[in-house]
DNA sequence: CGCATTGTTGATCTCCATCAATAATTGTGG
DNA sequence: CCACAATTATTGATGGAGATCAACAATGCG
Protein backbone atom coordinates (compact mmCIF):
# COMPACT_ATOMS: atom_id res chain seq x y z
CA UNK A 1 0.00 0.00 0.00
CA UNK A 2 2.55 2.41 -1.15
CA UNK A 3 1.91 6.60 -1.10
CA UNK A 4 1.63 8.28 -4.21
CA UNK A 5 3.92 11.11 -4.87
CA UNK A 6 2.46 11.27 -8.35
CA UNK A 7 -0.07 13.86 -7.33
CA UNK A 8 0.63 17.39 -8.63
CA UNK A 9 -1.71 17.86 -11.74
CA UNK A 10 -4.09 16.46 -10.33
CA UNK A 11 -7.63 17.62 -9.44
CA UNK A 12 -7.61 16.67 -6.24
CA UNK A 13 -3.98 17.90 -5.00
CA UNK A 14 -3.99 20.61 -2.60
CA UNK A 15 -3.78 24.04 -4.04
CA UNK A 16 -1.76 26.93 -2.45
CA UNK A 17 -3.71 27.70 0.82
CA UNK A 18 -5.23 30.44 -0.63
CA UNK A 19 -7.31 28.45 -3.20
CA UNK A 20 -8.35 25.93 -1.04
CA UNK A 21 -11.10 24.43 -2.06
CA UNK A 22 -12.42 23.68 1.87
CA UNK A 23 -11.93 26.81 2.88
CA UNK A 24 -14.92 27.95 0.03
CA UNK A 25 -17.35 25.60 1.29
CA UNK A 26 -19.56 27.98 4.43
CA UNK A 27 -18.80 25.01 6.27
CA UNK A 28 -15.07 26.79 7.60
CA UNK A 29 -15.10 30.02 8.70
CA UNK A 30 -13.08 32.65 7.30
CA UNK A 31 -9.47 33.55 8.42
CA UNK A 32 -7.23 36.85 8.02
CA UNK A 33 -4.92 37.05 5.46
CA UNK A 34 -1.99 36.91 7.64
CA UNK A 35 -3.11 33.41 8.99
CA UNK A 36 -3.49 32.17 5.74
CA UNK A 37 0.11 33.22 5.03
CA UNK A 38 0.90 31.44 8.48
CA UNK A 39 -0.28 28.06 7.54
CA UNK A 40 0.79 28.20 3.75
CA UNK A 41 4.29 28.67 5.42
CA UNK A 42 3.51 26.13 8.41
CA UNK A 43 2.86 23.40 5.67
CA UNK A 44 5.57 21.73 4.88
CA UNK A 45 4.33 19.01 2.15
CA UNK A 46 1.02 17.76 0.63
CA UNK A 47 1.15 14.12 0.00
CA UNK A 48 -1.40 10.89 -1.10
CA UNK A 49 -2.29 7.49 0.18
CA UNK A 50 -4.03 5.00 -1.91
CA UNK A 51 -7.25 3.54 -0.75
CA UNK A 52 -6.83 0.76 1.82
CA UNK A 53 -3.28 1.93 2.76
CA UNK A 54 -2.12 2.89 6.42
CA UNK A 55 -1.57 5.84 6.96
CA UNK A 56 -0.27 5.71 10.25
CA UNK A 57 0.61 2.14 12.26
CA UNK A 58 -1.49 2.18 15.50
CA UNK A 59 1.62 1.55 17.55
CA UNK A 60 3.96 4.55 16.01
CA UNK A 61 3.66 8.20 17.10
CA UNK A 62 2.91 10.22 14.06
CA UNK A 63 5.91 12.62 13.00
CA UNK A 64 3.29 15.49 11.45
CA UNK A 65 0.59 16.80 11.72
CA UNK A 66 -1.55 16.04 8.83
CA UNK A 67 -4.96 17.77 7.57
CA UNK A 68 -7.09 15.46 5.41
CA UNK A 69 -7.45 17.45 2.20
CA UNK A 70 -9.38 14.69 -0.51
CA UNK A 71 -11.61 11.07 0.57
CA UNK A 72 -12.33 9.46 3.65
CA UNK A 73 -9.78 7.84 6.35
CA UNK A 74 -10.64 6.26 9.88
CA UNK A 75 -9.24 6.04 13.12
CA UNK A 76 -9.43 2.75 15.46
CA UNK A 77 -7.14 0.27 17.57
CA UNK A 78 -7.33 -3.12 17.99
CA UNK A 79 -6.59 -5.61 20.34
CA UNK A 80 -4.49 -8.45 19.90
CA UNK A 81 -6.60 -11.01 18.72
CA UNK A 82 -7.60 -9.10 16.04
CA UNK A 83 -10.91 -7.38 17.42
CA UNK A 84 -10.80 -3.77 15.40
CA UNK A 85 -12.58 -1.14 16.74
CA UNK A 86 -13.38 2.37 14.55
CA UNK A 87 -13.29 5.04 16.66
CA UNK A 88 -14.37 7.71 14.09
CA UNK A 89 -14.62 8.53 10.83
CA UNK A 90 -12.26 11.47 9.21
CA UNK A 91 -13.34 13.56 5.99
CA UNK A 92 -11.96 16.21 4.30
CA UNK A 93 -11.14 18.97 7.14
CA UNK A 94 -9.90 16.54 9.85
CA UNK A 95 -6.66 17.00 11.35
CA UNK A 96 -4.73 13.76 11.85
CA UNK A 97 -2.29 13.52 14.61
CA UNK A 98 -3.36 15.98 17.12
CA UNK A 99 -3.92 13.56 20.01
CA UNK A 100 0.15 12.24 19.77
CA UNK A 101 1.15 15.27 20.38
CA UNK A 102 -0.45 15.70 23.38
CA UNK A 103 -0.53 12.72 24.85
CA UNK A 104 2.46 9.37 24.92
CA UNK A 105 0.34 6.63 25.93
CA UNK A 106 -0.63 4.19 23.56
CA UNK A 107 -2.63 5.04 20.46
CA UNK A 108 -4.93 4.84 17.43
CA UNK A 109 -3.99 3.61 14.16
CA UNK A 110 -5.22 5.63 10.67
CA UNK A 111 -6.29 3.68 7.80
CA UNK A 112 -7.38 5.33 4.36
CA UNK A 113 -10.64 4.33 3.04
CA UNK A 114 -10.74 6.18 -0.50
CA UNK A 115 -7.43 7.57 -1.72
CA UNK A 116 -6.47 10.46 0.47
CA UNK A 117 -4.73 13.64 -0.07
CA UNK A 118 -3.01 15.31 3.16
CA UNK A 119 -1.36 18.46 3.67
CA UNK A 120 1.75 17.55 6.34
CA UNK A 121 2.60 20.41 8.71
CA UNK A 122 5.52 20.32 11.05
CA UNK A 123 4.91 18.70 14.57
CA UNK A 124 7.56 21.18 15.95
CA UNK A 125 6.07 24.49 14.51
CA UNK A 126 3.36 23.70 17.01
CA UNK A 127 3.83 25.57 19.77
CA UNK A 128 5.12 28.41 17.47
CA UNK A 129 1.48 28.47 15.92
CA UNK A 130 0.06 28.42 19.41
CA UNK A 131 2.65 31.11 20.59
CA UNK A 132 2.05 33.55 17.07
CA UNK A 133 -1.39 32.79 16.34
CA UNK A 134 -3.64 32.06 18.90
CA UNK A 135 -6.55 32.18 16.77
CA UNK A 136 -5.80 29.55 15.20
CA UNK A 137 -4.81 27.65 18.15
CA UNK A 138 -8.45 27.96 18.81
CA UNK A 139 -9.27 26.33 16.11
CA UNK A 140 -7.33 23.62 16.67
CA UNK A 141 -8.54 22.72 20.25
CA UNK A 142 -12.10 23.78 18.53
CA UNK A 143 -11.05 20.65 15.70
CA UNK A 144 -10.25 18.55 18.77
CA UNK A 145 -13.35 19.12 21.00
CA UNK A 146 -15.26 18.22 17.84
CA UNK A 147 -13.92 15.13 16.95
CA UNK A 148 -14.47 14.40 20.64
CA UNK A 149 -18.28 15.06 20.47
CA UNK A 150 -18.04 12.71 17.42
CA UNK A 151 -16.65 9.73 19.42
CA UNK A 152 -19.37 10.36 22.52
CA UNK A 153 -21.59 10.16 20.17
CA UNK A 154 -20.39 6.94 19.15
CA UNK A 155 -19.52 5.81 22.23
CA UNK A 156 -23.18 6.27 23.05
CA UNK A 157 -24.11 4.00 19.95
CA UNK A 158 -21.64 1.28 21.09
CA UNK A 159 -22.82 1.70 24.46
CA UNK A 160 -26.65 1.65 24.71
CA UNK A 161 -28.20 1.30 21.11
CA UNK A 162 -29.01 -2.00 19.27
CA UNK A 163 -28.16 -2.93 15.62
CA UNK A 164 -30.61 -0.99 13.68
CA UNK A 165 -30.10 1.96 15.74
CA UNK A 166 -26.52 2.41 15.71
CA UNK A 167 -26.85 1.90 11.80
CA UNK A 168 -29.35 4.78 11.99
CA UNK A 169 -27.34 7.30 14.09
CA UNK A 170 -23.94 6.42 11.85
CA UNK A 171 -25.81 6.77 8.42
CA UNK A 172 -27.59 10.14 9.68
CA UNK A 173 -24.41 10.85 11.12
CA UNK A 174 -22.26 10.55 7.96
CA UNK A 175 -24.99 11.85 5.89
CA UNK A 176 -24.88 15.11 7.88
CA UNK A 177 -20.99 15.88 7.84
CA UNK A 178 -20.81 14.87 4.50
CA UNK A 179 -23.08 17.47 3.70
CA UNK A 180 -22.28 19.75 5.64
CA UNK A 181 -19.34 19.83 3.68
CA UNK A 182 -21.09 20.66 0.39
CA UNK A 183 -20.01 16.87 -1.21
CA UNK A 184 -24.10 15.96 -1.31
CA UNK A 185 -25.65 15.70 -4.77
CA UNK A 186 -28.47 17.98 -4.46
CA UNK A 187 -30.12 16.60 -8.25
CA UNK A 188 -29.72 13.30 -6.94
CA UNK A 189 -31.75 13.53 -3.81
CA UNK A 190 -28.75 14.58 -1.88
CA UNK A 191 -26.82 11.71 -1.70
CA UNK A 192 -23.39 11.24 -0.90
CA UNK A 193 -20.26 9.45 -1.96
CA UNK A 194 -20.30 6.30 0.63
CA UNK A 195 -17.19 4.65 0.36
CA UNK A 196 -17.57 2.18 3.48
CA UNK A 197 -17.63 -1.50 3.27
CA UNK A 198 -20.28 -3.25 5.68
CA UNK A 199 -17.23 -3.97 7.64
CA UNK A 200 -16.45 -0.12 8.20
CA UNK A 201 -20.06 -0.19 9.29
CA UNK A 202 -19.39 -3.34 11.73
CA UNK A 203 -15.92 -2.32 13.23
CA UNK A 204 -17.26 1.00 14.06
CA UNK A 205 -20.38 -0.14 15.83
CA UNK A 206 -19.06 -2.82 17.55
CA UNK A 207 -21.25 -5.21 15.96
CA UNK A 208 -20.32 -8.35 13.80
CA UNK A 209 -20.41 -8.45 10.14
CA UNK A 210 -23.20 -10.27 9.40
CA UNK A 211 -25.41 -8.89 11.77
CA UNK A 212 -24.59 -5.58 10.27
CA UNK A 213 -25.26 -7.13 6.99
CA UNK A 214 -29.00 -7.99 7.90
CA UNK A 215 -29.83 -4.71 10.39
CA UNK A 216 -28.69 -2.96 7.33
CA UNK A 217 -30.62 -4.93 4.90
CA UNK A 218 -33.77 -4.75 7.17
CA UNK A 219 -33.30 -0.95 7.27
CA UNK A 220 -33.10 -0.66 3.35
CA UNK A 221 -36.11 -3.11 2.84
CA UNK A 222 -38.35 -0.78 5.05
CA UNK A 223 -37.13 2.13 2.71
CA UNK A 224 -35.35 4.26 5.32
CA UNK A 225 -32.42 4.65 2.97
CA UNK A 226 -30.25 3.06 -0.15
CA UNK A 227 -26.89 2.34 -0.45
CA UNK A 228 -25.68 1.70 -4.39
CA UNK A 229 -22.95 2.18 -6.58
CA UNK A 230 -21.07 3.77 -3.94
CA UNK A 231 -23.75 6.25 -2.82
CA UNK A 232 -25.98 6.62 -0.10
CA UNK A 233 -29.38 8.05 -0.11
CA UNK A 234 -30.95 9.18 3.00
CA UNK A 235 -34.93 8.48 1.86
CA UNK A 236 -36.59 8.72 5.19
CA UNK A 237 -34.84 10.75 7.83
CA UNK A 238 -37.41 10.84 9.57
CA UNK A 239 -37.75 7.40 10.61
CA UNK A 240 -33.71 6.89 10.88
CA UNK A 241 -34.32 10.08 13.17
CA UNK A 242 -36.71 8.23 15.24
CA UNK A 243 -34.84 5.24 15.34
CA UNK A 244 -31.58 7.15 16.10
CA UNK A 245 -32.84 9.95 18.27
CA UNK A 246 -30.85 11.58 16.27
CA UNK A 247 -30.52 15.61 17.21
CA UNK A 248 -27.06 16.86 17.07
CA UNK A 249 -26.96 20.11 14.72
CA UNK A 250 -24.35 21.12 12.65
CA UNK A 251 -21.75 23.31 13.60
CA UNK A 252 -19.48 26.11 11.85
CA UNK A 253 -16.10 25.14 11.30
CA UNK A 254 -12.94 26.44 12.13
CA UNK A 255 -10.31 25.12 9.77
CA UNK A 256 -6.92 24.76 9.69
CA UNK A 257 -5.71 23.71 6.35
CA UNK B 1 -29.39 18.22 45.24
CA UNK B 2 -28.51 21.77 46.02
CA UNK B 3 -24.95 23.49 45.64
CA UNK B 4 -23.24 23.50 48.57
CA UNK B 5 -21.95 27.14 49.08
CA UNK B 6 -20.37 26.65 52.43
CA UNK B 7 -16.72 25.72 51.88
CA UNK B 8 -14.84 27.68 53.21
CA UNK B 9 -12.43 26.32 56.04
CA UNK B 10 -13.16 22.40 54.94
CA UNK B 11 -9.87 21.06 53.91
CA UNK B 12 -11.12 20.22 50.28
CA UNK B 13 -11.97 24.36 49.45
CA UNK B 14 -9.48 25.21 46.83
CA UNK B 15 -6.90 27.73 48.24
CA UNK B 16 -5.44 29.97 46.10
CA UNK B 17 -3.12 28.64 42.78
CA UNK B 18 -0.38 28.75 43.98
CA UNK B 19 -1.04 26.87 47.14
CA UNK B 20 -2.68 23.92 44.77
CA UNK B 21 -2.83 20.64 46.46
CA UNK B 22 -3.28 19.12 43.03
CA UNK B 23 0.17 21.21 41.93
CA UNK B 24 2.43 19.40 44.17
CA UNK B 25 1.49 16.56 42.75
CA UNK B 26 3.92 15.40 40.09
CA UNK B 27 1.23 14.39 37.74
CA UNK B 28 1.07 17.93 37.53
CA UNK B 29 4.17 19.91 35.28
CA UNK B 30 5.20 23.28 36.75
CA UNK B 31 3.95 26.57 35.47
CA UNK B 32 5.37 29.76 35.31
CA UNK B 33 4.54 32.75 38.15
CA UNK B 34 3.24 34.87 35.26
CA UNK B 35 0.75 31.54 34.18
CA UNK B 36 0.10 31.50 37.92
CA UNK B 37 -0.74 35.11 38.39
CA UNK B 38 -2.55 34.52 35.38
CA UNK B 39 -4.90 31.90 36.36
CA UNK B 40 -5.31 32.93 39.99
CA UNK B 41 -6.80 36.47 38.43
CA UNK B 42 -8.90 34.10 35.78
CA UNK B 43 -10.59 31.91 38.59
CA UNK B 44 -13.85 33.88 39.35
CA UNK B 45 -15.32 31.58 41.97
CA UNK B 46 -15.21 28.22 43.81
CA UNK B 47 -17.70 26.25 44.56
CA UNK B 48 -18.77 23.29 45.30
CA UNK B 49 -21.72 19.61 44.80
CA UNK B 50 -22.88 17.64 46.84
CA UNK B 51 -22.71 13.73 45.89
CA UNK B 52 -25.17 12.74 43.05
CA UNK B 53 -25.95 16.36 42.42
CA UNK B 54 -26.39 17.19 38.59
CA UNK B 55 -23.08 19.74 37.97
CA UNK B 56 -24.48 20.49 34.16
CA UNK B 57 -27.63 19.10 32.63
CA UNK B 58 -27.45 17.42 29.77
CA UNK B 59 -29.44 19.51 27.32
CA UNK B 60 -27.74 23.49 28.98
CA UNK B 61 -24.40 24.59 27.63
CA UNK B 62 -22.21 25.13 30.34
CA UNK B 63 -21.65 28.96 31.95
CA UNK B 64 -17.98 28.71 32.54
CA UNK B 65 -15.30 26.66 32.30
CA UNK B 66 -14.70 24.41 35.36
CA UNK B 67 -11.51 23.15 37.12
CA UNK B 68 -12.67 19.96 38.74
CA UNK B 69 -10.41 20.37 42.21
CA UNK B 70 -11.64 17.74 44.42
CA UNK B 71 -13.96 14.43 44.33
CA UNK B 72 -15.64 12.39 41.47
CA UNK B 73 -17.51 13.18 38.27
CA UNK B 74 -18.81 11.51 35.20
CA UNK B 75 -19.95 12.79 31.52
CA UNK B 76 -22.79 11.16 29.97
CA UNK B 77 -25.59 11.03 27.64
CA UNK B 78 -28.56 9.87 27.75
CA UNK B 79 -31.31 8.17 25.08
CA UNK B 80 -35.20 9.36 25.68
CA UNK B 81 -36.21 6.40 27.15
CA UNK B 82 -33.67 6.35 29.95
CA UNK B 83 -30.64 4.41 28.82
CA UNK B 84 -27.45 5.96 30.27
CA UNK B 85 -24.03 6.13 28.50
CA UNK B 86 -21.26 7.41 30.77
CA UNK B 87 -18.97 8.77 28.58
CA UNK B 88 -15.89 9.12 30.82
CA UNK B 89 -14.61 9.44 34.71
CA UNK B 90 -13.71 12.89 35.96
CA UNK B 91 -11.10 13.07 38.34
CA UNK B 92 -8.90 15.88 40.18
CA UNK B 93 -7.31 18.47 37.55
CA UNK B 94 -10.04 17.38 35.06
CA UNK B 95 -11.39 20.52 32.93
CA UNK B 96 -15.16 20.42 32.70
CA UNK B 97 -17.17 22.39 29.58
CA UNK B 98 -14.93 22.86 27.81
CA UNK B 99 -16.46 20.57 24.35
CA UNK B 100 -19.05 23.41 25.02
CA UNK B 101 -17.29 26.03 24.40
CA UNK B 102 -16.20 24.46 20.30
CA UNK B 103 -19.15 23.16 19.23
CA UNK B 104 -23.10 24.13 19.49
CA UNK B 105 -24.80 21.13 19.26
CA UNK B 106 -26.16 18.79 21.58
CA UNK B 107 -24.46 17.75 24.47
CA UNK B 108 -23.59 16.13 27.58
CA UNK B 109 -24.65 15.81 31.39
CA UNK B 110 -22.46 16.39 34.11
CA UNK B 111 -22.93 14.58 37.32
CA UNK B 112 -21.04 14.53 40.85
CA UNK B 113 -20.57 11.33 42.15
CA UNK B 114 -18.69 12.10 45.63
CA UNK B 115 -19.08 15.83 47.14
CA UNK B 116 -16.64 17.64 44.66
CA UNK B 117 -15.09 21.17 44.54
CA UNK B 118 -14.59 22.94 41.51
CA UNK B 119 -12.49 25.86 40.70
CA UNK B 120 -14.75 28.61 38.17
CA UNK B 121 -13.11 30.14 35.09
CA UNK B 122 -15.46 32.38 33.30
CA UNK B 123 -16.32 32.01 29.68
CA UNK B 124 -15.78 35.17 28.38
CA UNK B 125 -11.60 35.04 29.18
CA UNK B 126 -10.66 31.68 27.39
CA UNK B 127 -10.27 33.63 24.41
CA UNK B 128 -7.87 36.20 26.44
CA UNK B 129 -5.87 32.97 27.35
CA UNK B 130 -5.68 31.76 24.23
CA UNK B 131 -3.99 34.85 23.16
CA UNK B 132 -1.79 36.20 26.19
CA UNK B 133 -0.39 32.74 27.39
CA UNK B 134 -0.19 30.55 24.58
CA UNK B 135 1.68 27.94 27.05
CA UNK B 136 -2.07 27.45 28.87
CA UNK B 137 -3.37 27.49 25.85
CA UNK B 138 -1.43 24.51 25.17
CA UNK B 139 -2.36 23.17 28.46
CA UNK B 140 -5.61 23.15 27.45
CA UNK B 141 -5.72 21.19 24.30
CA UNK B 142 -3.83 19.04 25.93
CA UNK B 143 -6.41 18.46 28.44
CA UNK B 144 -9.11 17.95 25.84
CA UNK B 145 -6.98 15.78 23.83
CA UNK B 146 -6.20 13.34 26.60
CA UNK B 147 -9.71 13.31 27.49
CA UNK B 148 -10.58 12.20 23.86
CA UNK B 149 -7.69 9.63 24.16
CA UNK B 150 -10.01 8.22 27.99
CA UNK B 151 -13.04 8.21 25.70
CA UNK B 152 -11.29 6.09 22.86
CA UNK B 153 -10.11 3.42 25.26
CA UNK B 154 -14.01 3.67 26.67
CA UNK B 155 -15.54 3.01 23.37
CA UNK B 156 -12.80 0.34 22.53
CA UNK B 157 -14.37 -1.61 25.49
CA UNK B 158 -18.26 -1.13 24.86
CA UNK B 159 -17.50 -1.84 21.15
CA UNK B 160 -15.14 -4.75 21.63
CA UNK B 161 -14.34 -6.55 24.63
CA UNK B 162 -16.41 -8.89 26.32
CA UNK B 163 -18.29 -8.04 30.07
CA UNK B 164 -14.71 -9.29 32.04
CA UNK B 165 -12.99 -7.44 29.79
CA UNK B 166 -14.47 -4.24 30.39
CA UNK B 167 -14.26 -4.34 33.97
CA UNK B 168 -10.59 -5.09 33.81
CA UNK B 169 -9.72 -2.53 31.86
CA UNK B 170 -11.69 0.14 33.63
CA UNK B 171 -10.64 -0.75 36.96
CA UNK B 172 -7.38 -0.81 35.90
CA UNK B 173 -7.67 2.51 34.20
CA UNK B 174 -9.38 3.98 36.88
CA UNK B 175 -6.82 2.84 39.41
CA UNK B 176 -3.77 3.98 37.21
CA UNK B 177 -5.23 7.46 37.52
CA UNK B 178 -6.38 7.99 40.47
CA UNK B 179 -2.47 6.47 41.55
CA UNK B 180 -0.87 8.83 39.20
CA UNK B 181 -2.69 11.72 40.88
CA UNK B 182 -0.91 10.38 44.40
CA UNK B 183 -4.41 9.35 45.56
CA UNK B 184 -3.33 5.70 46.82
CA UNK B 185 -2.86 4.33 50.21
CA UNK B 186 0.61 2.92 49.82
CA UNK B 187 0.33 1.34 53.17
CA UNK B 188 -2.75 -0.43 52.29
CA UNK B 189 -1.85 -2.21 48.81
CA UNK B 190 -1.95 0.55 46.79
CA UNK B 191 -5.81 1.06 47.15
CA UNK B 192 -7.50 4.15 46.22
CA UNK B 193 -11.00 5.09 47.04
CA UNK B 194 -13.77 3.97 44.95
CA UNK B 195 -17.02 5.77 45.27
CA UNK B 196 -18.36 4.04 41.82
CA UNK B 197 -21.36 1.92 42.34
CA UNK B 198 -22.02 -1.24 40.27
CA UNK B 199 -25.03 1.20 38.50
CA UNK B 200 -21.85 3.56 37.69
CA UNK B 201 -20.13 0.81 36.11
CA UNK B 202 -22.55 -0.69 33.90
CA UNK B 203 -23.30 2.50 32.28
CA UNK B 204 -19.57 3.03 31.45
CA UNK B 205 -19.10 -0.28 29.80
CA UNK B 206 -22.56 -0.27 28.12
CA UNK B 207 -23.85 -3.62 30.31
CA UNK B 208 -26.94 -4.31 32.13
CA UNK B 209 -26.82 -3.91 36.23
CA UNK B 210 -26.87 -7.39 36.53
CA UNK B 211 -24.74 -8.72 34.48
CA UNK B 212 -21.95 -6.02 35.61
CA UNK B 213 -22.56 -7.65 38.92
CA UNK B 214 -22.32 -11.43 37.91
CA UNK B 215 -18.88 -10.37 35.70
CA UNK B 216 -17.07 -8.23 39.11
CA UNK B 217 -18.07 -11.03 41.03
CA UNK B 218 -16.59 -13.38 38.93
CA UNK B 219 -13.59 -11.21 39.30
CA UNK B 220 -14.21 -11.04 42.44
CA UNK B 221 -14.00 -14.58 43.21
CA UNK B 222 -10.89 -15.08 40.85
CA UNK B 223 -9.01 -12.95 43.36
CA UNK B 224 -8.13 -10.46 40.51
CA UNK B 225 -9.62 -7.72 42.94
CA UNK B 226 -11.07 -6.26 45.51
CA UNK B 227 -14.05 -3.74 46.44
CA UNK B 228 -15.04 -2.51 49.71
CA UNK B 229 -15.71 0.17 52.37
CA UNK B 230 -15.73 2.37 48.99
CA UNK B 231 -11.78 1.28 48.19
CA UNK B 232 -10.42 -0.78 45.70
CA UNK B 233 -7.69 -2.87 45.38
CA UNK B 234 -5.64 -4.51 42.65
CA UNK B 235 -4.68 -7.78 43.82
CA UNK B 236 -3.74 -9.61 40.53
CA UNK B 237 -3.12 -6.82 38.42
CA UNK B 238 -1.07 -9.15 35.59
CA UNK B 239 -4.19 -11.22 35.04
CA UNK B 240 -6.51 -7.77 34.82
CA UNK B 241 -4.25 -6.60 32.15
CA UNK B 242 -4.39 -10.00 30.21
CA UNK B 243 -8.00 -9.99 30.57
CA UNK B 244 -7.82 -6.23 28.84
CA UNK B 245 -5.01 -6.01 26.98
CA UNK B 246 -4.53 -2.92 28.90
CA UNK B 247 -0.78 -1.19 27.76
CA UNK B 248 -1.59 2.60 27.88
CA UNK B 249 1.14 4.19 29.83
CA UNK B 250 0.93 7.57 32.56
CA UNK B 251 0.84 10.86 31.24
CA UNK B 252 2.65 14.33 32.50
CA UNK B 253 -0.44 16.44 33.18
CA UNK B 254 -0.12 20.03 32.28
CA UNK B 255 -2.61 21.79 34.53
CA UNK B 256 -4.95 24.37 34.29
CA UNK B 257 -5.82 25.02 37.64
C1' DC C 1 -35.03 1.72 63.81
C1' DG C 2 -37.56 2.07 59.43
C1' DC C 3 -36.79 3.14 54.70
C1' DA C 4 -33.98 3.74 50.55
C1' DT C 5 -30.16 2.61 48.11
C1' DT C 6 -27.01 -0.85 46.68
C1' DG C 7 -25.63 -5.52 45.99
C1' DT C 8 -26.62 -10.57 45.03
C1' DT C 9 -28.68 -14.67 42.96
C1' DG C 10 -31.88 -17.57 40.07
C1' DA C 11 -34.74 -18.32 35.84
C1' DT C 12 -35.88 -17.23 31.26
C1' DC C 13 -35.53 -15.06 26.91
C1' DT C 14 -33.48 -12.61 23.00
C1' DC C 15 -30.41 -10.20 20.40
C1' DC C 16 -26.48 -10.83 18.35
C1' DA C 17 -22.13 -13.83 17.46
C1' DT C 18 -20.47 -17.63 15.15
C1' DC C 19 -20.28 -21.25 11.63
C1' DA C 20 -21.18 -22.35 6.90
C1' DA C 21 -22.24 -21.57 2.20
C1' DT C 22 -23.42 -18.99 -1.92
C1' DA C 23 -24.27 -14.87 -4.78
C1' DA C 24 -22.84 -10.44 -6.43
C1' DT C 25 -19.42 -7.17 -7.36
C1' DT C 26 -14.95 -5.42 -8.22
C1' DG C 27 -10.50 -5.72 -9.82
C1' DT C 28 -6.73 -7.62 -12.80
C1' DG C 29 -3.85 -9.72 -16.04
C1' DG C 30 -3.72 -12.00 -20.43
C1' DC D 1 -12.67 -7.46 -23.62
C1' DC D 2 -13.04 -11.49 -21.16
C1' DA D 3 -11.80 -15.11 -17.71
C1' DC D 4 -10.51 -15.59 -13.22
C1' DA D 5 -9.40 -14.19 -8.51
C1' DA D 6 -10.46 -11.51 -4.63
C1' DT D 7 -13.42 -8.69 -2.16
C1' DT D 8 -17.86 -7.72 -0.64
C1' DA D 9 -22.67 -8.77 0.17
C1' DT D 10 -26.34 -12.07 1.41
C1' DT D 11 -28.86 -15.83 3.62
C1' DG D 12 -29.64 -19.93 6.72
C1' DA D 13 -28.81 -22.52 11.03
C1' DT D 14 -27.20 -22.79 15.66
C1' DG D 15 -25.35 -21.32 20.03
C1' DG D 16 -24.19 -18.18 23.66
C1' DA D 17 -23.28 -13.81 26.06
C1' DG D 18 -25.76 -10.83 28.10
C1' DA D 19 -30.65 -8.57 28.85
C1' DT D 20 -34.74 -8.84 31.37
C1' DC D 21 -37.89 -10.32 35.07
C1' DA D 22 -38.29 -11.38 39.87
C1' DA D 23 -36.83 -11.77 44.61
C1' DC D 24 -34.21 -11.09 48.47
C1' DA D 25 -30.05 -9.70 51.30
C1' DA D 26 -26.98 -6.19 52.86
C1' DT D 27 -25.76 -1.69 53.70
C1' DG D 28 -26.36 2.98 54.87
C1' DC D 29 -28.79 6.94 56.35
C1' DG D 30 -32.04 10.21 58.61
Amino acid sequence: MPKLRQLVNRSDYPPACSQCALRKSDAFSPVSDAQLRYIEAMRSDRIGYSAGSHIKPENQRATALYTLYSGWAFRFKTLSDGRRQILNFLLPGDLIGLQEQFSDGPSHGVDAITEVTLCVFPLTKLWDLFRDHSGLAYSVTWLAAREESNVDENLLSAGRRNASERIAALLLHLHRRATHLGLADLADNGSIAFPLTQSHIADALGLSLIHTNRSLRKLHLAGLHHIEGGRLTILNPKALERLSEYYDQPTRQVPLI
